[in-house]
DNA sequence: AGTCTAAGTTCCTTAAGGGAACCCCGACTG
DNA sequence: CAGTCGGGGTTCCCTTAAGGAACTTAGACT
C-alpha cells in the first residue's frame, strides 16, 4: 500500500523500495530467477492473488526490472530478467544470506548455493570494491553525495 | 497489508520479508544506524505516521532486530542496532549499491561511502565467501538444503 | 499549579491486499 | 464448426493496513 512515494526522496535504499518494496515482489523475482517465468507458474508457486500478480508484474516490467514476452502463436507470455533484474537478484542473495544465519533454525537453510567458479556451496560475503577487504555497515562512514538533498 | 505470513514459508527471503518486508521498515533502520536514535527523531526526519512508526519500532525491537533502551530518568528512550539488526543494514549496503548503480540519475548518489580499511570511497561487491571470487546471481546453482520443504 | 517534551495512543478516512468469479482468445477435439 | 481447454489476465467485494490529526501520559522544569 505505501501510498508514500519512496521515487522521490534523496536516498537509493527509498528509491530501490520503490522498485522492489511492495510485499510480494521480491518473491516474484526469486520465482522468475528459479525458472517460474509464466504467470500461471509463479501464481501457482506463491499462493499470490492473481491480481495482486498482475499488478507486481507490471511493475517490475515498468521498472525495467522484468521483459514480458511472448513464446507462443497464442498470446502467451513468459517473464525474463533484464540485466537491471539479474542485478537485482544479487540483492535477494545477501537476503538469504542474512535470513539463513539468523532465521533458518535447526532445519538449517532450505536451499544452497553453489558457485561454478570453486564449485563449493557457499555464500555471497560482502568486499571492498576497491581494496578488496570485508566491507560492513560498521567499516564505513557516511558523506554527503553529488545527488543529496540540499 | 502483507496478511500472507511469510514467515512460514520454506525461503530465506520470504522469512527475512517477514522482518524488514513491510512499508518504512528498511528505511527505519537506516535511521537508526544514521544516527536517528529516537523516536521524534526518525518520525521527523522520514516523515512517517506515528502510528505505523510505533508499529514497525514495536516490530523490529520483537524480532531482535533493534534493541529499546532508556537514555533518561524520565521515560525516555532510543533503539540501538543489535548484532543481528547491523548485519541486515550489510543488506541496506547492498540495496544502495543497486539503487546508486540504476536509480540515481545524473545527479548521482544521494550518500557516499567512505571504507575505513583503504580509506577510499567506495561500494560493496559480492564475493564467494569460499573461494574470493566475484558470486553474483548467474555465478551459481540451486540446490535443495537441508531444510527445504518436503 | 502550570508548562514542556518525548513517546506513544486513538480515531477516522482512504487505499491496498485477498480471494473468488468471470472473461478473452487462440488451439485442439469430435 | 460448436464445444471445450488452458494461459493470462479483469472485476468485484470484503477486510485490513497506511495516513494523518488530535489526544494522552509521565516525569522534569519554572
Amino acid at each position: 500500500m505505501q501510498r508514500t512515494n519512496f521515487a522521490e526522496m534523496a536516498c537509493s535504499i527509498a528509491r530501490t523500495l520503490d522498485v522492489i518494496g511492495e510485499p510480494w515482489s521480491p518473491l516474484v523475482l526469486r520465482d522468475v530467477y528459479a525458472g517460474f517465468t509464466r504467470f500461471e507458474q509463479i501464481q501457482a508457486d506463491l499462493g499470490i492473488s492473481r491480481k495482486v500478480l498482475t499488478e507486481r508484474l507490471n511493475h517490475l516490467v515498468a521498472h525495467g526490472v522484468l521483459e514480458r514476452r511472448p513464446y507462443d502463436q497464442r498470446p502467451r507470455f513468459e517473464y525474463v530478467l533484464t540485466e537491471k533484474g539479474a542485478e537485482l537478484v544479487d540483492l535477494l542473495m545477501v537476503m538469504v544470506g542474512w535470513g539463513d544465519r539468523w532465521l533458518a533454525g535447526a532445519a538449517g537453510p532450505p536451499v544452497l548455493y553453489r558457485h561454478h567458479a570453486c564449485g563449493e556451496v557457499s555464500h555471497v560475503d560482502l568486499r571492498c570494491a576497491h581494496c578488496g577487504e570485508p566491507m560492513h555497515a560498521r567499516d564505513v562512514d557516511l558523506l554527503p553525495g553529488p545527488g543529496a538533498a540540499r
